[in-house]
DNA sequence: CGCAAACTTGATGTTGCTCAAGCTAGGTGG
DNA sequence: CCACCTAGCTTGAGCAACATCAAGTTTGCG
């Protein structure tokens, strides 16, 4: 019997199948096959860093957040995975940092054996992955500058743009679920930092708000220079 | 006619040729076969942010620096690539960051359309090269918690101990061939705090200095216990 | 020997952190 | 239905870590 807010079944073929997106019919089909779909309750951990791997992720609704902690308990999320997109990046065997639900999430589970064997067995999979890692990769080395050289203001600027990206395009408002803590954990910064930001955003017109969670992109121009780290404005 | 300082010339297969490490002899043939080789000197761009991506290289002697550049100049360092490692990422057609010689530099490289093609054509190579790309992205994320947790001295200490792996066991020499601003862009500090860091490092006993570019390792349990970040220690 | 680049050291400055209240909104129970 | 409670958020005052600015020092090279 599974935890109440674990619940699995076995899929048949689902559509729009981000895992195989730009693949053959045929191919799509195979890897929708070995598919497990489930649903967990926000604050929920799908598995921790070190922790062997026996399945890998395709958010499907929702977001979960990946995470890091140094022994005293400080942390670093890597990034906030929102639908469409894989998780359970493996190495050596063994995940790297800890997923866990930001929201109710529904998930499809591959469990990594038979997800494995079809890199060989399925053309143009493996292709398609690497695909999916450079991405990754690419997104994690954008962060890394952030983390490294832009001000707080600049953070605060890209990450908003960032959840900007891919939600509905006809609106200007931003829907944010995660807490002030986890976006800190995410730039780099404190909670009170990631908040005096937000207000002084605020304050100069370049946003403004309804609710701690949604957040309106008044000028987006403005907030394009900011987070490219231009450096004309200190705000 | 090329440049004095780069000079190609087709490569007889060669024996420890990292990029086909694991694979079955008649796979690394076939991937040696691609491989032309040169030389750059120090200072010398492979190629640049931004550039259409031509070819994959591989690090046969010498250090690289990757990194990618703020509009205003400002730097971040994604990483120092030795021996045995693959440069060239590709995102969308285009390489995501700068590539630089820090010292002379020896390389293998690989034409992009004739390496795309061995993926296909040779069985285990995309395994391989997904290991790669898990090992980078693992790194990448070590390098996140590093930039956005930890303070001057832990991330010293995290630099001073990659440095340290992969260099010869038998002694404790670290061999530095980058400059401070190439430290203090990988680590996200300045010049000045990186200096004044290893000086505290060596008061405290726990490095040792000959010369600028060669340190060594004196407390290597105190190094580790300050890298991890246990926060026990203030310095 | 002399120059330039790289590094170190010192004095001062500022960004973002810490500590400490308040505030707000959503959920619960009377 | 409303008062209360709590988790999350905002705001303020003071502080510390690291940055900046400014000399000096060392190193390697022509």
């Amino acid at each position: 019997m599974q935890l109440q807010t674990v619940s699995s079944a076995p899929s048949v073929a689902f559509p729009p199948m981000a895992m195989c997106q730009g693949m053959e019919r045929q191919a799509a089909t195979r890897i929708a096959a070995v598919s497990i779909r489930q649903t967990i309750a926000p604050g929920q951990e799908l598995f921790a860093e070190g922790d062997a791997a026996e399945n890998v992720y395709e958010v499907v609704s929702g977001m979960v957040k990946l995470y890091k902690l140094l022994p005293d308990g400080r942390r670093q999320i890597m990034g906030f995975i929102s639908p469409g997109h894989l998780i359970g990046l493996v190495h050596r065997g063994a995940y790297v940092y800890t997923a866990e639900a930001i929201t109710e999430v529904t998930l499809c589970r591959y469990p990594l054996a038979r997800f494995t064997r079809l890199i060989d067995e399925v053309p143009g999979f493996a292709k398609r992955l690497l695909d999916v890692h450079s991405d990754e990769l690419s997104a994690a080395h954008d962060q890394m500058l952030l983390l490294g050289r832009k001000t707080a203001v600049e953070k605060v600027a890209s990450f908003l743009l960032m959840m900007a990206e891919g939600q509905h395009e006809d609106c200007d408002d931003v829907y944010v679920p995660m807490t002030r803590t986890d976006i800190a954990d995410y730039l780099g910064l404190t909670i009170e930092t990631v908040s005096r930001t937000l207000t002084k955003l605020k304050a100069e017109g370049v946003i403004g708000r309804r609710g701690a969670d949604c957040i309106t992109v008044q000028d987006r121009d403005r907030l394009d220079t900011l987070a490219a780290g231009e450096a004309l404005e200190t705000l």
